[in-house]
DNA sequence: GTTCAATCTGGGAGCGCTCCCAGATATGAT
DNA sequence: ATCATATCTGGGAGCGCTCCCAGATTGAAC
């Protein structure tokens, strides 16, 4: 009945170019896959009808058999924050991700947390699919079910954050925030400054921990005294910037070192609201070097961190590892690097 | 000699759960797919012993049988200044898409175009990977190549932006730039603005033609005068609202429209240079209600759009297509929203 | 000429599923 | 009891590849 009417035609096959170029199966999968044991001869004939034909191997066949896909998948558990409060962070990662992968014929499945949502079933679907022949995990903190889950696999996983337990069976490409800070902070006291407070990050991740371990590891270093009430605990957000600035008020004080350009944002906020005078009566000093940083006022000493390479690189050692090349755990810390503007007030001096 | 040190066991397939339930092959895979002819005892049987074991289906031994494989594409080529002067857009889009996709149980991989590069060798790998069942192409501009591929391939495939050309044989979901832009320009005619200029976005995309239009068709149905002097032609950057605003200068004018808010960001920007009063002396209004729309000063009034929204039900609709649920081509238009604030004068009157 | 290794080529087996068909069993009408 | 029908279940075939092994061909060495 409908033979003259197959609307979907059977695409092609190695047996067709097989059968086109006058060879077998085997000769045409040897080509394609660039092995030798092909006369030059016949290796030109395949390729050239593989071209006219436009012939593209089915990847399902193939991964049926070699149990590898080309794809890894790249998780950002959680992001309504990250996209609405730093949307810079997030896609700037995903690029370097992006260029790692296509330039080493990878293919990336992107998994995102939904707003509000649980993200329990997100889990249990990454979890569920077998497509992928290695995972990205971003955004450390809370994801443990995901990490647990997959040390018990033998899918193997890069995490773009120093992760939160087992430091030395997971692999990571993170950067130095305990030395980036330290340094961070030696150049305040540096420019003269004694009475230096700081509204911490999150500190339950290690990013948060790492900062302020550095802060703290500054001023012994200094000599100067490590004093509680200069330390006020905050969550890398704005809001926390502003009302733990608000808090430090309280005390005498002649910087402030925020945990991220974001909670700097919040921290100038406050202190513009007390009409208190940046750098001169109180110098700031923020995190990540966003690109808002250079714009607000006055423009933002920070620490440059970077955010694409680590996605490149992130990408670059879990294909390593899921093609054998590296193995076990791998650590990476890349470095930083200080940006001095207006903020800190080495203008002044 | 290894047979106790295989490192990695087979997982297990159909067949051994099967054994295990004491049934064959086909009755599992009726179980796992929800089939009907398997008596309510032996489901429960199987299931149980499914979950017992884990088991997850292989999907390449199944995409390979069905020619499906639960996966959908997103591109966006050239990134770069998505992601520097806009980094709100793409990422929203994504979450839209994400979500759409997950909760149809479909996973998402995502091409992005590299800065600087080429984007031949991105297109390439998304033409040569067939791993995907339909594709949303992004930013519609000069992808031509992709969009003529794809169209004379049976994967579907879904822009969110309204196509430059074969506007009625593309699948899209857009918003309704022309009327959106008409009733934002009649706002300004209604607080009594009479020489409105504009700083257009780019006229190759029809994004940009279209709220052109909206903004002449506006002036027409005042019985205003359509003044070329008026018009000075942009690309949606900020640099080009900066440049085309001192253009406008030489005239006489006591509204500017700009394109988007990134370029209402340039427009106030040499308006406060040259010291000119936003609204009193000239009103200004943006179109997108990026975040930031809210907090320059003056607030900015703009045109609300809906971008999760939007990534949401291309995703849906591509996935529609995939399934057969809907048929050919299909073109969504999704509303807008005037968003009144300050910078338009609304509340001098 | 023969012999041997290196080089090339073809076809069977099998990856883990779905689909189809044949056969078994249960259910109800006669 | 008999038969028709609906409900279940099992196994063969095949999706399009890669891998392995056996056989054919070549070329160099004797």
């Amino acid at each position: 009945m409908n033979v003259s009417t197959n609307s979907n035609p059977r695409s092609m096959n190695l047996e067709d170019i097989a059968a086109r170029a006058g060879v077998s199966r085997s000769t045409v999968s040897r080509v394609i896959n660039n092995e030798p044991y092909v006369s030059e001869k016949t290796r030109e004939r395949v390729l050239a009808i593989i071209e006219q034909e436009g012939f593209i191997p089915n990847p399902a066949a193939r991964a049926l058999v070699t149990q590898h896909t080309q794809v890894i998948g790249v998780v950002i558990p959680r992001t309504p924050t990250v996209v609405f409060e730093d949307a810079f962070y997030f896609p700037t990662l995903l690029q370097g991700v992006s260029a790692a992968t296509h330039q080493r014929d990878y293919a990336m499945l992107l998994w995102l947390g939904q707003a509000g949502e649980d993200d329990e079933r997100l889990y249990r679907q990454i979890e569920r699919n077998r497509l992928m022949d290695g995972l990205i995990i971003a955004s450390a903190p809370s994801n443990d079910p995901l990490i647990s889950h997959f040390l018990n696999t033998s899918l193997p996983f890069v995490l773009v954050e120093r992760p939160g337990h087992d430091y030395d069976r997971i692999s990571y490409v993170s950067i130095d925030n305990l030395n980036a800070s330290l340094e961070l902070v030696t150049h305040l006291i540096n420019l003269g400054r004694r009475r230096i407070a700081t509204v911490t990050g999150d500190l339950t991740i290690p990013d948060g921990r790492d900062r302020l371990d550095g802060y703290k590891r500054a001023l012994q270093i200094a000599g100067l005294p490590v004093d509680e009430r200069l330390i006020v605990e905050g969550n890398f957000s704005q809001r926390s910037g502003y009302e733990g600035t608000q808090a430090l008020l309280q005390q005498k004080i002649d910087a402030i070192v925020a945990s991220s350009d974001i909670t700097a944002r919040g921290v100038l906020q406050a202190l513009h609201e007390a009409e208190i005078r940046v750098p001169e009566d109180v110098a700031v000093v923020g995190f990540d070097d966003l690109p808002t940083a250079a714009q607000v006022i006055p423009p933002l000493t920070t620490v440059h961190q970077p955010i694409e390479e680590r996605g490149r690189l992130a990408a670059g050692l879990l294909i390593d590892l899921v093609e054998g090349k590296l193995e076990g755990p791998q650590q990476i810390l890349l470095p930083t690097e200080l940006v001095i503007r207006q903020s800190c007030g080495a203008a002044l001096s």
